[in-house]
Formats: C-alpha cells, structure tokens, sequence
DNA sequence: CATCTATATGAATGGATGTGCATCTATTCA
DNA sequence: TGAATAGATGCACATCCATTCATATAGATG
C-alpha cells in the first residue's frame, strides 16, 4: 500500500544509529495501523463539516442552536439575508448532512439543529484562540 | 434589519388567538438577538470546518490525531494517496486554518493536530449515527 | 561552491459549489 | 373547485476548489 517510502527510509535511518530495513518496515506498518483508525463513515463527516463550513448554513445552524427551539423557514428568511430559495437549498443540504432535522405542520416546515451540529458549535467555542 | 417579514406576521397571527403589531416587533427582535450570539470568529470557524471538509486533508488530520504525535511529511506521503505537493497544499491550509502546528527540523518538517482540530474530530465520533 | 534532497509555491485546469430566477408541489381557505 | 401561500426544486451562471505539473527555496553534504 506505502507508495514511496525512499524519503522514510533516510529518515529512519537518520532518527536511529542503526537501522536494517526492517526498521523501516515497522514504521511503515505503524502509519497504516493509524489509517486503520480512519473511521468508515468518513464520508459523512466530512459532508458535516463542509455543509457547515459555508457562511450562510453556519449562520443558519447558529441560529437554531441559539435558539434552542425549532424555528420556522419564515422565521428564519428575515435575519439571513439570502434569498428563500437559497435558504431552502442550504437547509435541505443541512438536512442531507445530519445537521438538521425537519417536521412539517400545514404549509410551515420547523428546523432544529441536531447534536451533531451542536456538538460541532461548542468544539469550535472551547477552542477559540487556542494555539495547540 | 429584518428584511420580509409578511410571512412572520402571519405565523404569529396564526399562533396567539390575539395579535398585534407588538407582537410581530418583539418575535423580530428575539431573533435578531439570536443573531448576535453568533460569534464575531465564525469566518475563523467557517475556514476551520472548511479545511477538514475535504477527504484529503480530513485523512491527514485522522491520521496526525491517531498517531498522538508530530508526523514528518515523508511519513504522510505513503499513506495519503495523492501527490507531495497535494500533501503540502493541505498541510498549508491546515495550517492556515488553525488545525495543525509545524516546526522544522534541517530539512525535514514536522506537523501535529491542534486542539481544536481534536475537538472538532471527537465532536464527530461522539455523535456518529445520531438522529437527533 | 555545487549538488542533492525535502518541502513549498505558482500556474493551469477540470470539477464542484452557492446563489438567484423561474417553476413546481402541497396545503389552506373561500 | 379555485385561488393564494410556504416552501422545494431544476436550471444557469459565476465563483471557488483540489489536484497536478513545473519550478523555487532552504538546508545538508561533499
């Protein structure tokens, strides 16, 4: 699987005094060890993160997280300035990526930010201005 | 600042049996509140969740926090499968980002996940599979 | 100094993405 | 049933993005 493990090879032989080429192996079957831990449902997250990596779906998702309660389309069109369509097309999106939910009641469809969206918001908050 | 709020107005006359024009101002209002609670970083947070959207440097970073320590560019190479200088666009935006910190070491260039960059993986594996 | 090597950077390109417009669907109400 | 309304959806277009190729920089080594 490794594909060019020439520069690895100075390096392992550079980081210990000796070094055979089983060294290098072993550190090779480290790195793919960690790809392991790569979970499969990799997809999805990035879907997450990039819907909510968009100015106009953050600022929806913050909005409803702040809110605490489902809100309305209506409610939400007149403190997001983007056309109706946009918005409907960025909380369809949220949708798609787990980010938000939706029920309808006559012709008012309500959203709520999931946890996953939630959870998303306060890691970013816990770690504003961090440097490590 | 609310922009059409004609809708709104309906709605609320539709939920209290009574209504008035108060009524309409204040719902206003509490959701322009709701949007000061937004904080004033979130270009910082939108680039953030940008930067790990994307599979390549989503691995990088999967792999940079699995491994618990500074990796060298020569050991991401093997196990990312795109170009070196793919590998070093992501890194930079990484970076950029907030998401990784480096240093340098002769010629070889060491890089590690930053806090938030481990924040905002763990918020992902603790909601896996949720509905809500 | 000349050369080699690890990584970064700039330009180019194909493909994805966000938005608005027009249109469509579903639901209410008369 | 017909009109009105909330919201969704397809399309078009402009912009952005990820990757690669070619080249540059910086440190090491002779």
């Amino acid at each position: 699987m490794a594909q060019r493990p020439e520069r690895l090879e100075r390096l392992v032989a550079q980081e210990g005094d000796e070094c055979c080429e089983a060294d290098v192996r072993a550190r090779i079957d480290a790195l793919e060890a960690l790809a392991t831990e790569i979970p499969p449902e990799y997809a999805a997250d990035c879907d997450a993160l990039g819907a909510l990596g968009s100015t106009t779906r953050y600022r929806i998702v913050r909005l409803l997280a702040a809110a605490d309660r489902e809100l309305c389309v209506c409610e939400l069109t007149p403190v997001v300035n983007v056309s109706d369509s946009a918005i409907s097309h960025a909380l369809s999106d949220l949708h798609d990526a787990g980010l938000v939910t939706r029920y309808k009641d006559g012709t008012w469809r309500y959203y709520e930010s999931t946890e996953r969206a939630v959870a998303l918001l306060d890691a970013l908050d816990a770690t504003r201005g961090g440097k490590t």
